[in-house]
DNA sequence: CTTTACCCACTTTTT
DNA sequence: GTGGGTAAAG
């Protein structure tokens, strides 16, 4: 524990060792930057700062939660009391909890994700009668938040000709009127979106010099992560906050900036000495991480950007293995080749599948590996994408229990009102959004009086009865915990009834979601009451407000533990691996399309790529496929351009052109459980007959359907399990069927597992994860 | 008011 | 290949 400073290197030791006043530390890849963030936070502790005076932002939950793990285990697990350490969001929007008041919102404001934020976007389009081929609400949010992450509020930007020129130009006028529109609607639902979150705390700070003085003198040590991402308005409060005490300390990689089309500046990295007196500048080049081949390529790779600072980052590690790569024919080839390999590293050179990684440009590209993957029964869990609480079904539920805890949010009743069908109609909805709008009267009080609106019959009745129901759950809200009022949400609005009656695939998927949502909501409550010395509010807004900033990335199950990741290249910052693939290095995907044109971008691609290369410890795999399937369409693109920049003498090629030959994907009994006949086992076996090959695959992923999202290996057959099978279930571990029942089209066994010996779980073959042991 | 069937746009990346 | 939105039928 003393000796938690023996272990840097001299520039790591000094930004440890710095007390007080600025300081900026470059820190190049895998060169020890959160260790040196932790170790300092730990030693500000030790020294006697109070955590109740430091503030750590991070861009992740995740990479919030291991500094807290790291410091912890710095100081032997004595706790880090009230340490403010999370996200940007995370932590302003613990602060406006307390604060929101003073600018007019309800503590319990509702976070919009940008679903939400999109649907009440639409929502104004078509009560502006705008055309909603011109302003998408897409381009409408990307406006407004580049408008807001700049600090330009509605009126400015409405006041400001050059943005009425601009989307004068793009044929969108009456944008401006959209924003404000906007902001207005989202105050008077007591609701912020993401930016919202940092728009006002800052405008809390600027307002309230009480707010800014009490702010200012609690968070004495500053510490920001990965500042190369901040954007303008994340400068401008950090900058605030700073200014009383100055001790602020920041961490970047201007090679890693990889947030730009958000409103990212590098600026701000190159500006920091420019907004203090004497800032300390501290950089770390040695690397730690990867293998010197590995490192060599990305220096290489990143020297071809002109607008960087110049560095290069060194090792002590060993030379290790060159560059491998691969080219194959079409996407699924690359997916069986490189589960092919994955299979081959794990059981040859007994590399853990957990310390392996697929990397990807875009999240529609995991499907191919995830089909390889599960045919090769190899683990792997995929970060990001459709998040869970993005699903229909979930962020049902989580409308009505947001109405609950807060009134006055029209979006949600409006989502919900009618779901499940409960004879509420379009026009009926209308009617009252428009009074609600004439009369600033929350939809939710006006449903309790329907006559008085003018509702009549039927209507009237379908109205007062649902604002009962919302009524009696709202009453039970002091007196139950967030998991005991959702399930009456689900009781009581007849949604469980709803999924339970839907037999089809889709149903029975969105039903076990719901179970999902509600064994989750379940462990939440009932979590230690004083993990981190906190105590826990168990109650429905409080758990509202922790999970609406939670990502999937931040779910970390011990399931996944030794799971193969697959993600993109933008969530795998910060992480590393023992070997990475990284995949799909075609012109056009990566880089991608867009941003092929301008050099900025560009190279904003290339700093992507160059986090993608240093996410590797040991092995590097990178592949490209000739072909691939880009939604339904086949496409032909040539090799990225960015394999090219790395030096010839660090690759190995190991070309798959034509002569792609599956080494543990080929026993005859493999395929037929998936249902391929032998000819086709035949076409699979004689892969220069490229055609066929083609067409059968593209069978197994249309026609046949022999899966389904979250499903498992094998599906089709019945006579593939049998009674006392052994299986792996990536939830409750390993047991033995006990009985089989269903049809081939859903077989569901009932199974034993160890760890629950005396109980039977049926499970739903189609759907659950499930590896069959040998 | 509800259900179904077709059409379309979509894929850059995230809090 | 998917999901959402719309129009017509029930």
């Amino acid at each position: 524990m003393e000796n938690y400073l023996n272990d840097l290197n001299a520039p790591q030791l000094e930004a440890v060792l710095h007390r007080d006043g600025p300081l900026i530390i470059i820190a190049g890849a895998g060169s020890g930057k959160t260790k040196v963030l932790t170790t300092r936070i730990a030693h500000l502790l030790k020294e006697g700062v109070s955590a109740f005076n430091i503030l750590a932002l991070t861009f992740t939950n995740k990479a919030a939660s291991e500094m807290k793990e790291r410091i912890k285990t710095i100081l032997n697990h004595s706790d880090p009391l009230n340490l403010y350490i999370g996200t940007f969001h995370s932590v302003f929007a613990r602060i406006l909890r307390v604060e929101a008041p003073q600018l007019g919102y309800p503590t319990n404001f509702t976070i919009y994700d940008p679903e939400d934020a999109k649907s009440l976007i639409k929502t104004i389009i078509q009560g502006y009668n705008l055309d909603d081929k011109l302003y998408k609400p897409n381009l409408i949010l990307n406006r407004i938040s580049d408008a807001k992450n700049n600090l330009i509020s509605p009126k400015a930007y409405n006041e400001n000709p050059k943005f009425q020129e601009e989307d004068r130009m793009r044929k969108k006028p009456e944008l401006g009127k959209v924003y404000q529109k906007y902001t207005d609607e989202c105050f008077k639902n007591g609701a912020m979106d993401f930016d919202d979150l940092l728009v006002n705390m800052h405008t809390l700070l600027i307002k309230f010099p009480a707010a800014l003085h009490k702010y200012q003198h609690k968070f004495k040590y500053i510490l920001i992560d990965e500042y190369q991402d901040t954007n303008y308005l994340q400068y401008c409060v950090i900058k605030m906050l700073a200014d009383a005490n100055e001790n602020i300390c920041v961490v970047g990689d201007d090679a890693q900036s990889i947030y730009s089309f958000r409103g990212a500046t590098i600026d701000n990295i190159l500006n920091f000495h420019k907004n203090y007196d004497q800032v300390k500048t501290i950089i770390l080049d040695q690397n730690y991480r990867s293998h010197q081949n590995i490192l060599h390529a990305a220096n290489a790779v990143i020297k071809k950007n002109n607008l960087q600072m110049q560095k290069n980052l060194w090792t002590h590690n060993p030379i290790g293995e060159k560059i491998k790569l691969i080219q194959t024919q079409s996407d699924s080839d690359e997916g069986k080749k490189i589960a092919d390999i994955i299979k081959e590293q794990n059981l040859r050179h007994h590399i853990d599948y957990k310390d392996m990684a697929i990397l990807y440009r875009t999240n529609a590209q995991s499907r191919s590996f995830e089909e390889a993957l599960r045919r090769q029964n190899i683990p792997y869990k995929i970060y990001g994408g459709i998040s869970f609480y993005q699903r229909k079904e979930v962020k049902d539920i989580l409308a009505y229990l947001r109405i609950l805890t807060n009134h006055a949010d029209n979006e949600q009743l409006k989502r919900i009102i009618n779901t499940p069908t409960r004879g509420i109609g379009k026009t009926t909805i209308e009617k009252c959004l428009i009074i609600s709008a004439e009369q600033n009267i929350p939809f939710y009080d006006i449903i309790k009086t329907p006559e008085a609106y003018g509702f009549k019959s039927a209507t009237a009745t379908a109205l007062a009865n649902f604002s009962t129901l919302l009524q009696y759950l709202t009453t039970l809200m002091p007196k139950q915990n967030a998991y005991e009022i959702t399930e009456q949400v689900c009781k009581h609005s007849l949604l469980l009834k709803e999924y339970l009656s839907d037999k089809t695939v889709e149903g029975i998927a969105r039903y076990q979601n719901v179970q999902e949502l509600l064994n989750s909501i379940k462990e939440w409550t009932e979590l230690p009451d004083n993990e981190d010395g906190e105590f826990i509010d168990k109650s429905l807004s409080a758990y509202l407000q922790q999970i609406a900033l939670l990502t999937d990335t931040d779910k970390n199950n011990a399931e996944d533990l030794n799971s193969i990741k697959l993600m993109t290249v933008h969530s795998a910052k910060g992480l590393e691996f023992k070997a990475v693939f990284v995949v799909g290095m075609e012109e056009e995907l990566f880089p991608s399309s867009q941003n092929l044109n301008d050099i900025k971008d560009l190279e904003e691609e290339r700093r992507l790529f160059y986090v993608a290369i240093t996410r590797a410890k040991m092995k590097l795999w990178l592949s490209n496929a000739q072909q691939r399937y880009k939604y339904g369409l086949l496409s032909m693109n040539d090799p990225s351009r960015f394999i090219d920049e790395i030096p010839a003498e660090l690759i190995e090629n190991m070309v798959m052109k034509n002569d792609y030959n599956p080494q543990y994907f080929s026993k005859p009994q493999d395929y037929a459980k998936f249902g391929f006949k032998n000819k086709t086992l035949n076409h699979d076996l004689k892969p220069k007959d490229t055609d066929n090959y083609k067409q059968k695959d593209l069978n197994f992923a249309t026609k046949e359907k022999i899966q389904t999202p979250n499903n498992s290996v094998f599906v089709n057959e019945i006579g593939i399990y049998k009674i006392d099978q052994k299986l792996m279930h990536l939830k409750f571990g390993n047991g033995r069927i006990s009985l089989l029942e269903g049809d081939i089209n859903n077989i569901i066994a009932h199974i034993i597992f160890d760890n629950h010996p005396n109980e039977v779980k049926r499970i739903f073959m189609k759907y659950a994860k499930i590896q069959i042991l040998e």
